[in-house]
DNA sequence: GTGAAAGCGCTAACAT
DNA sequence: ATGTTAGCGCTTTCAC
């Protein structure tokens, strides 16, 4: 159907249907054999410039492009990249890992590759197979962004693909890595609020067991131990859930119903503050402008209202980008290399944090 | 290196690293030839049931996958689709259209594709060149998400890739589409309004020439048309500039300019509407309670603070799934459709509005 | 119902 | 410096 000057068609293509010019069609035009286009495309120095600019040129006249699938299937290579994410990593509102995946993605189109998302079952079991660009050879590098189920990972290790992991690595051993420091985001974010004044600061965290967030516990404890401040467990709420909204307004229960005193607390991620306002809005209105709260990741703070959330900022994008950046280096093996990326983080001060009202 | 129990490799791979079982290993093991094992895996109907189940077993325990790029060179279809989108949108803090892209990344999972995401230069001209996934023939349709420059279009067309468009469509012609009800959402979101009592409503736009937000203009003047209400074009601000949280302050500024009496602003999306809240926090804190204000697209509810953002809800995962349902469609020729599809959308109330207090 | 053989579009030995 | 040729791993006629 042709309408205006687009003409878009809605069927399965034949053949003639795509500007297919072959390599042999150049060949044939520039009088050579398709030996010799091939080495002059690929920049290959046994070829003399004379014919090298000859065959480019009628190339380009063409309209010639190489077709990936054939080549991929002699080089090996396929210039594609596999991105691995858990189904609860990836359906978070909270677009942390998806911000991460942009990141990659945006970084692998300048790098010349493309990235596929395949995303998994975080309850991957010896009945699941591995993602079918794997099977099917069809990818150069694979990106483990998150926590991976270790049965995958056992799987996918016999395959032997280069492999980059971001935020996430598992415990025994040395993979290359990309992660954030967040010892020391626990640790600013807790300095942060003791140089406000206050000595009783709550931590509220959940998913303690994943490194990330019992890393920035650690942070938190060691900034306490250096002012000489006393760690007081019971201000210290961790609760194996899932660090959401839902459970940063269930931390504002269990903390309150705890009647300890606390002028402060740190949150583990930013959603699990953002439920912590939401609890004392509806329940604890005066404290609103007392409690002191500092969050971490600093999600979205361009569509934040109020009161605006100090945080720990953590470039997610970047994040993604280093990542690609390390395994492209390993797929092209310009650099043998299995060193992990600390990412440093960023204390952002804004409304929520306060200095002490002294009682 | 072998690490624990999971071992990475971080060199080029030579052919041997792979589980590269080919199909000629199969016919080996199961006595019948290449041309039966890809019969049989092809599920076609010439193969006796006997043999299809010999070799499904053989191919099972050998662990045989096809390779995709072998199978692309021959059959011209390769599994991936194309997802256009221009830098601008995909730069945007707000998640408009990456949340898109996620929902047809998903769904293209779901129906056995992957997709290739493509960021394009907004100012594409004739100097550019077409992704490199259309000039080397690596994908089976394409999605463009979003204003997509003309001149692309145009050389797009040439390469008749079945194609849909999402939430934008040339003027011209008929195409495939996955758009919003802009239309119903600009006049739910000012009737809703006008049902609480207000009757001086200002329009905020910005970018006026999109399509989407003129229709939802339109839906505005149409909504007051029907409750018998004067439009005011005074009360009707488009400034042509990107619709963002910047220049929804900046509306502000122009509205209380005016010295025009409105008790009610429909901002034309919800980062705008976030900007006009700032205005008034920062220059008119009498008015917050005051002013009836909703948005448009319900970004990121989970983690909006107070007050919270009257709007109207854009499904964006799912207009990324429909549009990839109607692409494999059109890819597997199941049904020739050049059908657009339009989503309903939803008002959702919540503080942002309210009653209009009497002067 | 099954096999032989050609060929998809490239690259890479090996010749010349 | 360039050409010849043999594949890469599949699918698909066309025989039998």
């Amino acid at each position: 159907m042709t309408d205006g000057n687009i003409l878009f068609i809605f069927k399965r293509l034949t053949n003639g249907d795509y500007l297919k010019t072959t390599i042999k069609e150049v060949a044939e035009a520039a009088q050579v054999s398709t030996a010799t286009v091939s080495l002059a495309l690929n920049n290959n120095n046994r070829i003399s410039s004379d014919t090298q600019n000859k065959v480019l040129k009628i190339a380009k006249k063409l309209n010639y492009y190489p077709s990936r699938q054939a080549r991929a299937l002699v080089t090996k290579t396929t210039g594609n990249i596999g991105f691995i994410l858990t189904q609860n990593h990836f359906l978070k509102t909270e677009p942390f890992y998806t911000k991460i995946f942009l990141g990659s993605t945006f970084q692998a189109q300048n790098q010349d590759y493309y990235v596929f998302l395949n995303v998994i079952d975080p309850d991957f079991s010896s009945e699941d197979q591995l993602p079918r660009f794997v099977l099917e050879r069809n990818i150069d590098g694979i990106i483990l962004a998150g926590k991976i189920p270790e049965l995958f990972l056992n799987l996918l290790s016999k395959h032997k693909i280069p492999s980059v992991f971001i935020d996430y690595f598992p415990n025994e051993g040395k993979y290359p890595a990309v992660v954030i420091d967040n010892i020391q985001g626990g640790f600013l974010a807790t300095e942060h609020l003791i140089n406000l004044g206050h000595t009783d600061i709550a931590f509220v965290g959940g998913e303690i067991e994943h490194p990330s967030i019992s890393n920035r516990l650690i942070g938190y404890k060691s900034a306490l131990d250096k002012h000489n401040l006393a760690i007081n467990d019971n201000l210290i709420l961790v609760n194996h859930l899932e660090t959401n909204k839902a459970n940063g307004y269930l931390a504002g229960e269990k903390l309150f119903a705890k009647e300890e005193n606390f002028s402060a607390v740190f949150c583990s991620n930013d959603t699990m503050a953002l439920g912590l306002i939401d609890y004392l809005r509806e329940n604890k209105q005066s404290m609103i402008n007392e409690l002191s709260i500092i969050g971490f990741d600093d999600i979205e703070g361009d569509i934040l209202n109020s009161p605006s959330l100090s945080t720990i900022r953590v470039n997610k994008i970047e994040l993604g980008v280093e990542a690609i950046k390390l395994l492209v280096n390993a797929i092209e093996d310009k650099e043998y290399t299995n060193k992990k990326i600390v990412f440093p983080v960023e204390l952002i001060k804004r409304e929520s944090t306060k200095i002490k009202i002294n009682p």
